[in-house]
RNA sequence: GGCGACAUAGCCAAGCGGUAAGGCAGAGGACUGCAAAUCCUUUAUUCCCCGGUUCAAAUCCGGGUGUCGCCUCCA
């Protein structure tokens, strides 16, 4: 598999340090508040290549963070009169619901901030002992111009950022580009005792921290948004790599934006959707398929139209799968015919394009494309007349390949006795021609989700939700 | 000022040297009691513009134009 790594600004062959085993990190929310769509990005995207990996045969060690100490934690939980604490258990919660909404699998570790406080001050001291990082009245700073390689993932010299760095918080740091490991603490703000007082960790150092615990010194993969390349990501390699003296990441991998007009989505610009309120009005694997259907790297612009494209596809999708299991009652003992080779073997192209295409820096967007070719493969040849073999095998392989995307999860298409006695008494009505009767219980069933399409083998039924 | 990305049908979106995937929407047809779903046909002689390289360019190079991003918390 080849895998676009932004340190190296190139495409470039993906082959783990461990064989079979795949060591990634991603950054995590910071738990302050509901996450929006832009945020969800990396999360669904990661979650697929994570997914992916396994597919192709890696145990893949998928850490991802809740940074639940900073400024913003600390803000949010002062005006909501509850402790930062207590601030991020709920929102903690909160992402676990949204993110099953997305599809999105449990990693293998969560670890927060706060539980690594022993390791970050462990991490720090060895910066100090090192001379990459100063004290400076209770607080510390990494010194950016002793790390020589300080903006090689941003592809910039430190002289360049500094020249276009817009505001300078504190006048004391020795350099512009020198960043807080360590935050002497203010009045009623959390502290944890170090060596250098009591204070609280800055943001970068969490990172590095937990995913050194976690995976070691030098990981396989990093993941994250495209803002985070400077300065988070570009800290991170001054702290590990400053630390151990070995690279710390060997494929850095970052998304694109999700945009609002064309313009990027933030909590600053205020142009956000929360996934919470999305799921008011949509089911969330829409967003799901909504992500996945453009490159990961590319900009994606959200909107409400493009939101009922997507839903529209995914609808197609379904369709496809309930007409198999429609067929799949119907097809039972059915002995396999000549000329069905020629489809099974059809079926098995499509993985074998669909896995190219992945393996292809994980273009998602062909991927689906070839799902979407083999689903007309699949409606087209498949019939009440197929072979039960042929129908199975069609269901497998469309299982097959969603459920690498985190598509097509749903299966609950168990109906209440209730719902079953109209089907069957609209079935009564049409034998009688009582047309009005019929249509009427159709629409009262599909005001409740369930959809009835009548074919000459019998009603099909399908649950929306 | 430094670094970078993008511009493909009505709307999205792949493709990145070999003659325009896929989805949504639209039109016509088949099927249906009517629908729905599905299938078939159809919708870009052309990929922002101008030059160049090449047997061959949406794809490479140069120059424009436009949009966006990072250099500040941010996924």
């Amino acid at each position: 598999m080849k895998l676009y790594n932004t340190l190296k600004r190139t495409k470039e062959k993906f082959v783990p340090l461990t064989d079979g085993v795949v060591k990634m990190y991603v950054c995590g929310p910071t738990v302050y508040d509901y996450f929006h769509i832009g945020n969800a990005r990396p999360f669904i995207v990661f979650d697929t290549l994570r997914r992916y990996l396994e597919y192709i045969g890696y145990r893949v060690e998928f850490i991802q963070n809740f940074t639940d100490i900073d400024d913003k934690m600390i803000n949010r939980a002062h005006k909501e009169g509850i402790s930062v604490k207590e601030l991020a258990d709920k929102y903690i919660e909160e992402y676990y619901k949204d993110a099953r909404g997305l599809g999105i699998k449990r990693a293998t570790h969560h670890p927060r901030a706060t539980e690594h406080i022993k390791e970050i001050i462990e991490l720090i001291k060895v910066l100090m002992d090192k001379g990459l990082a100063y004290e400076l009245g209770g607080d510390v700073y990494y010194d950016a111009t002793k790390f020589k390689d300080y903006g090689k993932l941003s592809h910039q010299t430190i002289e360049d950022l500094e020249m276009g760095a817009r505001i300078e918080v504190n006048e004391n740091k020795k350099h512009p580009m020198d960043f807080a490991l360590w935050k002497a603490q203010k009045p009623g703000e959390p502290a944890w005792d170090s060596p250098w007082g009591k204070g609280r960790p800055g943001w970068h150092i969490e990172c590095s921290a937990m995913a050194m615990k976690y995976l070691g010194d030098t990981i396989d993969i990093h993941g994250g948004g495209r803002d985070l390349i400077f300065p988070h990501h570009e800290n991170e390699i001054a702290q590990s790599e400053g630390s151990t003296g070995k690279p710390f990441v060997r494929y850095w991998v970052h998304n694109g934006y999700v945009n609002i007009n064309n313009q990027k989505m933030s909590k600053s610009l205020g142009n956000f959707f929360t996934v919470r309120d999305i799921g008011k009005e949509y089911d969330l694997e829409v967003v799901r398929l909504f992500m996945l259907s453009a490159h990961y790297r590319n900009p994606i612009n959200f909107s409400e139209e493009l939101l009922n494209q997507a839903k529209s596809a995914l609808e197609r999708l379904y369709n496809a799968k309930s007409n198999l299991l429609h067929l799949m009652e119907r097809t039972a003992g059915k002995e396999v015919k000549p000329g069905e080779q020629a489809f099974v073997d059809a079926l098995d192209k499509y993985r074998e394009k669909f896995k190219e295409h992945m393996n292809d820096d994980f273009n998602t967007a062909d991927a689906l494309a070839v799902i979407f070719e083999m689903v007309r493969e699949i409606n087209s040849t498949v019939s009440v007349d197929s072979s039960r073999a042929a129908v199975d095998k069609a269901m497998a392989m469309l299982d097959e390949l969603t459920s690498v995307l985190g598509l097509l999860t749903k299966d609950d298409n168990d109906l209440d006795d209730e719902i079953k006695k109209k089907i069957e008494l609209r079935e009564q009505a049409r034998k009688e021609k009582n047309w009005e009767l019929a249509d009427s219980i159709r629409d009262e069933l599909l005001a409740q989700g369930i959809v009835l399409q009548d074919t000459p083998h019998g009603v099909k039924v399908i649950k929306r939700s």
